[in-house]
RNA sequence: GGCGGCGUAGCCAAGUGGUAAGGCAGAGGUCUGCAAAACCUUUAUUCGUCGGUUCGAUUCCGACCGCCGCCUCCA
């Protein structure tokens, strides 16, 4: 049974969507100001692991990721450098996939961009004023929290004995507000060059939060199944999201809210001033691979602070390549007709472990030891009973289904050596069978300085690209 | 001040009212002409501290210590 913890009701529920076989789900994506970190690219993972879950589950999974491309640092930004929003944002949306292609997360079915649905965002806003639920201001409109009795339903936020509550916030606000509380669904320029847009409800830019509210039901309608996002996110942002959406609408806006730990760096809350901010060109830069990224970042389940050190990204690395090198060995060994029933109860045992795991609200860890479980007892059966072929077609079918979901163990290399070399190294077995160890040598030389590194097993030689994984 | 999370071997960590997954590092071994690679075995009488409940607690309850997050832009 598949479960999720939902930060609505607190607790672990079954996940029941609301069509049998199709899941919508909402993710809260990028800012485009910045490059993206290992922090953004951890909800990154954690998101993908989901969607690739209810996708190993069955379901039909319709995925909406928005890029919000306009909010105050970024038209501060573009302003200061002289430029439009969408010039300054091209570039960061540009690195931004290039990321999450990397990092070996699937691109979602939708991923919208808040320019362009400004439309949209009116609508909701000219809903919320004629139900009351928001006021004109000084040319801006704001959400009035208290025409909304369930605003703190998500955050549990309890504003009596809240400091954000009291009065010292009030004072060094511009904003005219009938409460602190609330919040800007609309602003109007502060001056006059300032990116803005003509609307119905006046000229002006989108607050913070509507933004959300709007592509989310656009795309994925007023109720929808799943919305996700990094746990800073709860407060205030998608406690608003709420407040918008079902006070426009009068329904509930989203039935399972999961949100992602965020991730520490050598035991310590990420943050550029204390420098230790790592983006992933940092990264690769420093050796690393984008598949051990992957897999450090979703080797700890997505409810706990992960702990990112590159002391482990390291071991991480050893790990992965185990991984791929297992599965090029599976792919590769030479086998004999039938199947053998250890192997067959081992793979069924690794499966049902690895779908427990992860039903049980996204567990990797479980789902990994399950991996490494098989993985052994597999090579156990390599290197001794030798492989079946039935065992090893249903064994790469197995790891293809554990990679739909973890993508982490690599394609089985398929890449065919020019002829020479391949004359090269049928020479060196034949040496090594005349036990002329010292032509064995030169030739194994002569391929290293081509670039091709042996290794000698007891089934023969295995060959890779010098730096290749 | 309000709300929430965490503390498990050298390191990263999963987990459960019935006696501790997995990974990295370490140790031993198999294989091998040597080496490398690969593979196998092994590594916590114990789960922050002190009490309580229980036949039994790391797991439940209480107190304390330490770390972290949200309440303000942040994945």
């Amino acid at each position: 049974m598949l479960k999720f913890h939902n930060t609505l009701t607190g607790r672990l529920e079954e996940f029941r969507p609301m069509r049998e076989d199709e899941v919508g789900m909402y993710y809260c994506g990028p800012t485009v100001w910045n490059l993206p970190h290992v922090g953004n690219l951890r909800s990154a993972v954690f998101v993908d692991v989901l969607r690739r879950h209810l996708k190993f589950k069955g379901f039909k999974v319709h995925h909406v990721m928005n890029i919000t491309d306009v909010d105050d640092r970024i038209i501060n930004q573009a302003t200061e450098r002289g430029v439009s929003i969408d010039e300054f944002t091209a570039p960061f949306v540009e690195a931004y996939w290039q990321d999450f292609d990397l990092v070996g997360c699937e691109r979602p079915e939708i991923a919208p961009r808040a320019t362009h649905h400004i439309p949209e965002m009116v609508a909701i806003i000219e809903r919320l004023l004629a139900t009351d639920h928001a006021y004109i201001s000084d040319g801006s409109i704001y959400y009035r929290i208290s025409a909304f009795p369930d605003y703190g339903k998500l955050s549990k936020i309890n504003f009596a004995g809240n400091i954000a509550g009291g009065s010292e916030r009030v004072d060094t606000d511009k904003y005219e507000k009938e409460d602190a509380r609330d919040f800007a669904l609309w602003k109007a320029p502060d001056t006059e060059g300032e990116p803005s847009w003509d609307a119905s409800i006046g000229r002006g830019r989108p607050g913070w939060h509507i933004e959300c509210s709007a592509m989310s039901m656009k795309y994925l309608g007023e109720t929808f199944d799943i919305h996700c996002g990094g746990v800073d996110l709860v407060f205030p942002h998608h406690e608003n999201e709420i407040a918008q959406s079902e006070g426009s609408t009068g329904k509930q806006f989203v039935r399972y809210w999961l949100h992602g730990e965020h991730l520490k760096i050598d035991g310590e809350t990420m943050s550029k001033s204390k420098g230790n901010y790592y983006t992933l060109r940092d990264l690769v830069e420093r050796g690393y691979s984008p598949a051990a990224i992957r897999y450090a970042l979703l080797s700890v389940p997505y409810r706990k602070q992960l702990n990112f050190t590159l002391d482990g990204l390291r071991g991480v690395e050893k790990t992965v390549a185990g991984l791929q090198d297992f599965h090029a060995r599976l792919a590769e060994a030479r086998t004999e007709p039938g199947s053998t029933p250890e192997l067959r109860a081992a793979a069924a045992g690794a499966l049902a472990e690895f779908e427990a795991g992860l039903d049980d609200d996204l567990n990797t860890s479980v789902a990994l030891a399950a991996v490494h479980n098989l993985t052994r007892e597999v090579n156990t059966a390599l290197a001794c009973a030798g492989l079946r072929a039935d065992d090893q077609r249903d064994l790469l079918e197995l790891v293809g289904r554990f990679d739909s979901v973890l993508n982490v163990f690599g394609q089985p290399r398929r890449e065919m050596l020019d002829s020479e070399v391949q004359t090269l190294i049928d020479e060196r077995q034949e040496a090594r069978r005349r036990r002329e160890f010292a032509r064995g040598d030169e030739i194994r030389d002569e391929l290293l300085a081509r670039g091709i590194v042996l290794e000698d097993t007891r089934d023969g030689v295995r060959w890779k690209r010098r730096g290749a994984q």
